[in-house]
DNA sequence: GGCAAGCAAATTGTTGACAGTTTACAATAA
DNA sequence: TTATTGTAAACTGTCAACAATTTGCTTGCC
């Protein structure tokens, strides 16, 4: 097996220069949730439906331990709820918790603003502009959910610039639920390079190190966001007559099974 | 079996005046985080200590599904770590992630105040006041966990005037890892008056509707724990010679079995 | 003594089955 | 028709066993 010009190396200095990779082992719950979480972002469940654990579990040919646990993260992290004995249904939003969560998104991003601003790094500043770059990359196909996930990591790394684990991990909550709403409207309707020419607009304000205007800039992109997913939340809640659509969305579009090799 | 006297009423009426209170029944899940984040919260746990799943579920009479599913949430609520093939570890905390978590408890108020107090109903006062009452009634035993409590539920409130529901959570989560970081310590060594008296200062400038006053206050109160956790971490840092006592807390003093009867 | 390989015990990951509850629907009575 | 009751199917809650991985210890070697 060996080859003819083989030689031994020290260890220590081999797996310096040419380190190896490790095998991950990825548990279930992990792929479960890797799976589950852009399927929701996708819109493939509707405000209100139920999981049916059986049914996924099969789909993706495991057993519904694993996916249990799964759900269980995904009712914390907000994206259902869990009811006794009935099993976790797909979390809705009335209108003041959207109201609440673009208001979060606001100051949460303001806070870290105002913290780090003043004294912003150049490498910072090269990621605020090279996430831009992806957004203006992705309003080539602004249907693609990964217009928005652009968006949203962006502002992430705004909200990432005040170095406070909890309150980035609180702005990940809120933008989840955004997107979740964005799912669930079908998309955004307003014109795409709307929201690039804002964001644009604030990356100019970051990168002059003017909180203020930034932070005013922001709130002005974060209200047409806003607007949008309200009207279609107040238009629906007229026509909610109907509690619950009962047809899973993934009847149609059946979920593939999970990679088995580990 | 009936009654002389028996009448029948019309069956909507009764039901309207003397409603008969819904029969729960609370899963074997809920159950155990009810059990497990008190236990959590009095220390009974070792940050880096490892869950043996399999004692806790015999100790506690369950079997091991119900109990990760458990772990996962708290996991997901940040008491636990979970790491692949290796089960859940109980986290632990570093200095600046300490500084974080107070940091993100002071803005996450400080911004309640400043949106809620120019215009404070009398009804939030009076929650305000009692709350600062249970405060004082606890300050009795200020070794019981219920003292911290009852101050993380005064300054719950104060968040809760924000009517955000995405901050009051980034909140709760902070408010969780503080109690978590004090029980690690092993109760709070500063003398518990100065604790009532600083509060009893943040709810005079909270009735005064002077939020600026306020929230220097609660810079204050909250830099003394800060402070007191930041010099025990710090000492524990050159003492961590040790990475994990191995043995769990819970060997000791092994926990309940759950209650069946539903 | 120090170190790697190998083995056994302990522990986690996953599964399929069963018990208990909810839901949907048909049958019955007012 | 409308409301109620009874029944079966569907679904969730829980469990015990098995598979895969990690951990600790012992053995043998340098």
């Amino acid at each position: 097996m060996a080859a003819e010009g083989f030689r031994p190396e020290e260890p220590g200095n081999r797996a310096e220069r040419h380190r190896v990779a490790p095998v991950v082992s990825v548990s279930l719950v992990d792929q479960v949730l890797a799976r589950l979480e852009p399927l929701f972002a996708a819109g493939a469940f509707r405000p209100g439906e139920r999981l049916n654990e059986a049914r996924l579990a099969a789909d993706m040919q495991i057993s519904r331990g694993p996916l249990r646990e799964a759900a269980r993260m995904l009712a914390q992290r907000g994206w259902l709820v869990a009811q006794a004995n009935r099993g976790f249904f797909v979390r809705s939003f009335d209108l003041s918790e959207v109201r609440e969560i673009y208001e979060a998104r606001r100051l949460l991003e303001t806070i870290a603003l105002d913290k780090a601003l003043p004294a912003l790094s150049d490498a910072d500043a090269e990621g605020l502009r090279s996430a831009f770059a992806v957004i203006e990359d992705r309003a080539a196909a602004p249907d693609d959910p990964a217009f928005i996930s652009a968006i949203m990591d962006f502002h992430r790394k705004i909200c990432a610039l005040g170095r406070n684990r909890v309150l980035l991990r609180a702005f990940d909550e809120a933008a989840h639920d955004t997107m979740l709403m964005i799912a669930f409207i079908g998309g955004v309707k307003a014109n795409p390079d709307e929201f690039v020419r804002r964001n644009r607009r604030i990356l100019d304000h970051l990168l002059a190190r003017d909180a203020e205007a930034a932070a005013r800039e922001i709130g002005g992109y974060l209200d047409i966001g806003l607007s949008e997913v309200e009207t279609f939340i107040a238009a629906q809640a007229e026509t909610a007559a109907k509690p619950t659509p009962g047809e899973s969305a993934l009847r149609a579009r059946r979920t593939a099974p999970v990679c088995r090799t580990r």
